[in-house]
Formats: structure tokens, sequence, C-alpha cells
DNA sequence: ATAAAAGTTAAACAAGTGTTTCAAACGGTG
DNA sequence: CACCGTTTGAAACACTTGTTTAACTTTTAT
């Protein structure tokens, strides 16, 4: 029978250019991001990558495995894409968490718009398959890892690590927002509104002070002081 | 040709007797919320129902107008079940905002696992179709109102709209996450962290003591103060 | 009671799905 | 060149999808 095993495992280096696998994989990622697992068809992702319908099954076995490969695939590329940040030793932890939350909301809102990596992510993040396991793991644990040892250096050790996470998910929430549900906040707040505040640049310098003010690291966002 | 007009449109009130339009929309609604709209058939929607699968095309017409009326029924129906809280004048503003946040979560993550009105309003507000801007303007924007003149309240009016929004987004995205994101949230922290801590009164009562201290209406939740 | 309307049913339809087949073309190696 | 495993191609398969048909039963009104 057909042995569907790997091929060419070895060379997943560049795509798009004669690739058949690779182009499958890059196709096939832009369509289940853009619709879902079920609405995206093979016959759609084929005629995207220039390759014949069973090349699918040829490569990748079936539309699951080949579902399981794109979501690796692109948590890998994206990581490459926008690398965490490095900061010496000695680096404030007010700046590494600025720089945190600005890494964190370029990776999710793009630099112009979100690249399909994003979206396939958040759809595997959202209504989790197979492929959520490894996604987390090898994708979401680390980044949040790095936070919360931000958030103990920033409060000096002196909150217990399930505090910790739990201002760990505060702030990942207030990114979270704006990429998962961004049609919907597009239409809460006025158009212009939305040009001039709501970019990467200007979201992370507003949610790292409300979150350094919510610690008491920082003088806090009112600055009304009648009660005090 | 058959008139496919809104049949029954008056009587709406019971699901579930023998009103046989009610129990598709029920079903229909349980089956989106659960699969999405591709993956949900019409006649695994007719069985759960009870019902032949021409009714679904005799009483709504086509799968996209029992859609859009799915999410419709869904979004009413949860308004009633969880109203908005009822404020007596004078009310503390701080107070507001901790009943306003435990409401949220109360409708978000539900008493015990979330109904399906919600995961079908989320699909909504996560990949939204037609049927997202009724959503909006009939659900979603008049709590977000309401939210932003509590905060206005908070901060005795000191802040403009577009910073009371900002702000409001920053509350609405920590409880926004815990229930997109919830496999993900429960794949990062310890099962019995998820236990003691994520429920929905502990966790209104935290992400509103992070929400008043970052707009200084109430200590940081860091004890610490060695640099003041 | 009788006829028209409303509601319900099983069966069929056309289109699209993932998958498989099998022969042709390719590309390196004796 | 002939041989070989590997890759590609067009067509077909088996199945499910949303939708429609037309006969049937029930309800409603005259």
């Amino acid at each position: 029978m057909a042995s569907i095993s790997i091929q060419k495992t070895g060379s997943i280096a560049c795509e798009g250019h004669d690739d058949p696998r690779g182009r499958i994989l890059s196709a096939a990622g832009q369509e289940f991001a853009e619709k879902g697992f079920e609405a995206a068809t093979i016959r759609d992702i084929c005629t995207l990558a220039a390759v014949n319908v069973a090349a699918v099954n040829y490569y990748f076995g079936d539309k699951h495995r080949l579902y399981i490969e794109s979501v690796r695939h692109a948590h890998e590329e994206r990581s490459q894409q926008v690398p965490l940040p490095e900061w010496v030793d000695g680096t404030p932890p007010a700046k590494k968490l600025r720089d945190f939350i600005g890494n964190m909301l370029q990776r999710m809102l793009g630099f112009d718009h979100p690249p399909w990596q994003v979206r396939l992510m958040l759809r595997e993040i959202l209504h989790p398959t197979d492929a959520c396991r490894e996604l987390v793991e090898d994708y979401i644990r680390p980044h949040f890892t790095v936070l919360c040892s931000i958030l103990d250096e920033l409060t000096n050790s002196e909150m217990s690590p399930p505090e910790l996470r739990r201002i760990g998910l505060s702030v990942v929430g207030q990114c979270f927002l704006y990429r998962a549900a961004s049609d919907v906040v597009g239409m809460l707040i006025p158009p212009n509104e939305k040009k001039n505040f709501h970019n990467p640049v200007d979201l992370a310098d507003y949610i790292t002070s409300f979150c350094l003010a919510a610690i008491g690291q920082q003088k806090p966002l009112s600055v009304e002081v009648s009660q005090e």
C-alpha cells in the first residue's frame, strides 16, 4: 500500500520556490487561517499552491495531518519572524515588561495587517484541536513563562507563582482582545480613534502603564488624587 | 413558489415544548455554537430538534438565515438570563465596577459550564459574519457604554472618552481571555489552581482590584513599597 | 361538511467534498 | 540506453452536503 511517510522532511528550508511540499504548507496555512478547517477545501489549497489535488494525500496523507503540519509550520515561522527580545543584565524590569508587551502586540497585530500565521494560531487557541498541545508547549508557554519571570522581578519575588500567573493573564488578556476581537473593537470605537491610538506602539505604552500602576510600580493613570 | 416568509414570529415564547420553530432555533444554536456554521449540518440540527430536514427551509428559507436568527435568539435569551445589575442612587462607583465585572464574568463563564448561547456569540465575535452588527449594537455596545460610564464616575470625569474606552477595553480584555482562550489558560496553569481561583467570584474580585489600583482608586496589588 | 391553507414527510436532486486510482513523466544510476 | 523508485496528472469513486419536490396529513375557516 502507498507508504504515507513524511518525505523530504529534511529540506523544509524554502517555500514558494519550487518545493511542492512547502507550497502546499503555505497555501494550506492561508486557507485554514481564513476559512477554518472545514470550510477550507483541498482543491482550493492545491489550486493556490499550483499542485494537483493528489499531492496533499501524497505528501501529508490526509487533510487532518496537513492541518496539524500547517499549524506547526505557522508557529515555527512566526517564532523566527518576531523573536523574543534579549535583555542585557541589569535591564530594569519595567523596561523588560514594556518590551515584552510591545513584542507581543507586534507579533499579534502585525506590522500592517496580521499575517496568516497568527490568524491560524488564533483559530487553534479559540477552538483547540489536536494541534493545540504542541502550539501551547512550544510557543505559548515559553512566552508566558518569560512574562511571569519579568513580573516576579518587578514585584521583588514577593508574590506567589499563582498570583504572578494571574497578573500575567491580565497582561495577556489586554493584548489578546485587540487581536481576537479586533472587528468588534473596531465597531465599538470611532474610526479615527482606532487610527490614532490603536497601533502596537501606543497600545504597548498604555497597557504597560496600566499594569505597572496596578502593581504599584508607577503612579496611577488617573491624575485625580482628591481622596488622598 | 413557496413563500419563505417568517411565519409564527409572534409566538417565540416557549422552546422545546411543541413549537417546531423554537426547537429548530434551539437545536441550531447548540450545533452552530459547538461546530461552527460550516461544520454544523442541517440534518444534525433537525435530528436534534426532532423535525424533518425540510422544516429548516420551510421556516427559515435556508441555512444562512437560520444562522442569523439563531444568533439573534441566543443573545436575546442570554440578555434576560443574566441581566445587568440595577444600582440605587448613591452606590459607590467602585462597587458598581465590581458588580459589573462579576456580572460580565457570570455571563461569559456561566454558572457551571458556559451555555451554548455564549459560545455562539463568541464565535460571531471572533469571526464576524452578517449577524455581528446586530449583536454588537443590541448586546455588546449597551454593556460597554455602561462600563465606560462607571469608569467615568470612578475618575471624576477627568478622563476623555477615548481614555475611558481604552480602560474599558482593559477591563473587558481581562475577562474575555478566560472565556475565549479558556482551554489554553487551562493548559498554562495547574489544575488545582484553576479549581481554586478561576471561578467568577474570585476572578471578579481580583480583576476589580487590579483595575481600581491601575486608576488609583485602591492601593496597588504589590505590598512592596520599597521605592516610595 | 367541505375546501383551502398550513404543516409535515420521505425521497430525490445537483453540487461539492475528501480520497483513491492508475498511468504517464521525471531524474538519477547501473 | 534501460532500469528504477519517486513524483505528477486527470479522472473517477464513494459519500455528504444544502436544497427541492411532490405527496400526504392536519388545521382552520366558511
